[in-house]
This record gives C-alpha cells, structure tokens and sequence, in this order.
DNA sequence: CAAGCAGTACGAGTTTTCTCGAACATAGCA
DNA sequence: TGCTATGTTCGAGAAAACTCGTACTGCTTG
C-alpha cells in the first residue's frame, strides 16, 4: 500500500554521474600485463601503506574507482601522490583522471593472469595496527 | 660372471656424512613462524638476486640445504652474505651452520602455512637473464 | 705449522626510497 | 572574484638498502 504522504526531496550531495565506459578517461601510464615483473609488484607491496590500499581496494571497493582521500590515510598529500604513483608504476592499480579527482583500482584480471594467487595473499594481510 | 681384476680403491673426495636430524646443529636465529610479516617477506623477495636464490632453491634443493657457493653466483663473498642473511631475518629461509659451512634451505612449510600460494609465485618466476 | 677454503663482520661509498613542505593548477561555488 | 577542495610537481633532508673491499675466524690438509 503506497504512501500518501507528499514526497520530500532531499539535496543529496556528491553524487556524480561518472561516464559511459565509452568514454572513460584514458589511464595515466602504466606497464602494460606482459611487463610486469614480479620484483617490483613485490617491491611495491613491501610497504605496508601501500599493503593497506590496495588491500582496502580489493575488499571494499564496491565497483568502482576511488580517489585519493576516501581511504582517510592520515599523511601529506604529496606523500600519497607518492604511493599512488609507486602502486600504478609497478602496474598494481590503474589510475583515471575525472576532472580533479584521480581515481585507482587494482589491476585484478592482470594480476591474476600473471601472478595468480597474489592479490589473495593481500586480502588476507592484515595490518600491525588496523 | 664377476670380474677377476684386482679391485682398484679410488679416493672418493668430497662425500661428508651429514649428522642424523636428531643433530642437526641449531638453525641461526629467525623470526617464529608467527612473526613473519607479508611486508617483510616481500621486501625480502623483491631483489631479482634474492628471488633467485629462493627459486632455485625451491627448484633444485634436492632433499637437502645447500650452501652458498653451490649458488653458483657472480659477486663478492660480503655480498652474499648480505643476501643470505636478509632472506633468513625476512623467514624465507633458514640457515645451519655445518662446520665451516653455512647452508640454508626455504622454510616451505612454515610459508605455506601463513602465505599460501607465495611460493609458486616464486617457483614460476622467470629472471630477466636466465 | 702454513696454506687454503667457506664464510662472517665491519665500515665506507653509492644509490634508492621515504617523507613532507612549498608552490602551483584547476574546477565548483558563493 | 576569491575561497575551498582535490591533487600535482619539485626539491631537500633523512633513512634504508645495496655493493664490496678488507680483515678476520675456524676447519682441514699437506
């Protein structure tokens, strides 16, 4: 049974209507599947900032990209320039730029096609302090 | 038909009797299996000579620890051992001391246990320069 | 006992990585 | 027009890692 009451609109922030995949921004440059190394995937797993984004990625995000700040890490944004750059150079995380915002996820099907088991062992890491 | 030549007694160098592993000298010392940290580990693994040192091992250690030189690698004594030790305080391996010898073999088991699927990642790696 | 061998420990130089401030760029909004 | 929010680049200092020469230890063997 429906409602009666009169409808109330509310201004809900910070919905964007994100592009068609037709026409998503071109990744920022990266290494494509056939170069990548397993030496520097690990390298760049070794920290274990980076350990706790991408494992943050792969756990919670749902469907899709995110930016630099939703992951509330408590550091200088150019630190996290830093790492962001550091994961998508060893071909960890993809990164797209929307407007402002640069936006990563984790590479998955290329991950798994090339280092097939890894991004489990990342999910199940847990950090020294959580 | 055994043969009728006087037997000839060769010198056979190089066959030492390794102690029963009820003897096995001490291992040096190493993190507990619980200690062992994914970013530790894969800072220690992300070292293309390192990487080497552990495939091989898990590749050709037939039944038993090697030592150093049977690596068969270019660099200065001070070298490897850098390498040995940083693989052993990572837990990837553990090390004996045979006399003079210091031979080490990679803790599968203890790997298995806390990062499953790691070792066939590195058993699959393929170095730049075979 | 001297020589040779397997390997360590220390220390210095070099390179890499981390960390972060400062200055800049751009979009959205009042 | 100017403020705020997102994020970049540059550069410098600090910390860590790598590399390797030198000197040393402790067995074994002639």
């Amino acid at each position: 049974m429906p409602s009666t009451a009169r409808p109330v609109f509310v201004r809900v922030p910070d919905i964007k209507v994100l592009p068609e995949p037709a026409e998503l921004p071109e990744p920022l440059p990266e290494p494509a599947v056939e170069d990548l190394r397993l030496e520097t995937v690990l390298g760049a797993l070794s920290d274990p900032l980076r350990l706790r984004i991408v494992r943050k990625l792969l756990l919670e995000s749902e469907q899709f990209d995110h930016t630099c700040g939703w992951f509330g890490l408590d550091r200088p944004k150019s630190s996290l320039t830093h790492h962001f750059k550091a994961l998508r150079e060893a071909g960890i995380t993809r990164q797209r730029q929307y407007g402002l915002e640069r936006r990563s996820h984790v590479r998955v099907d290329d991950l798994n096609a090339r280092f097939p088991g890894l991004l489990d062992l990342i999910a199940a890491w847990t950090p020294d302090e959580p």
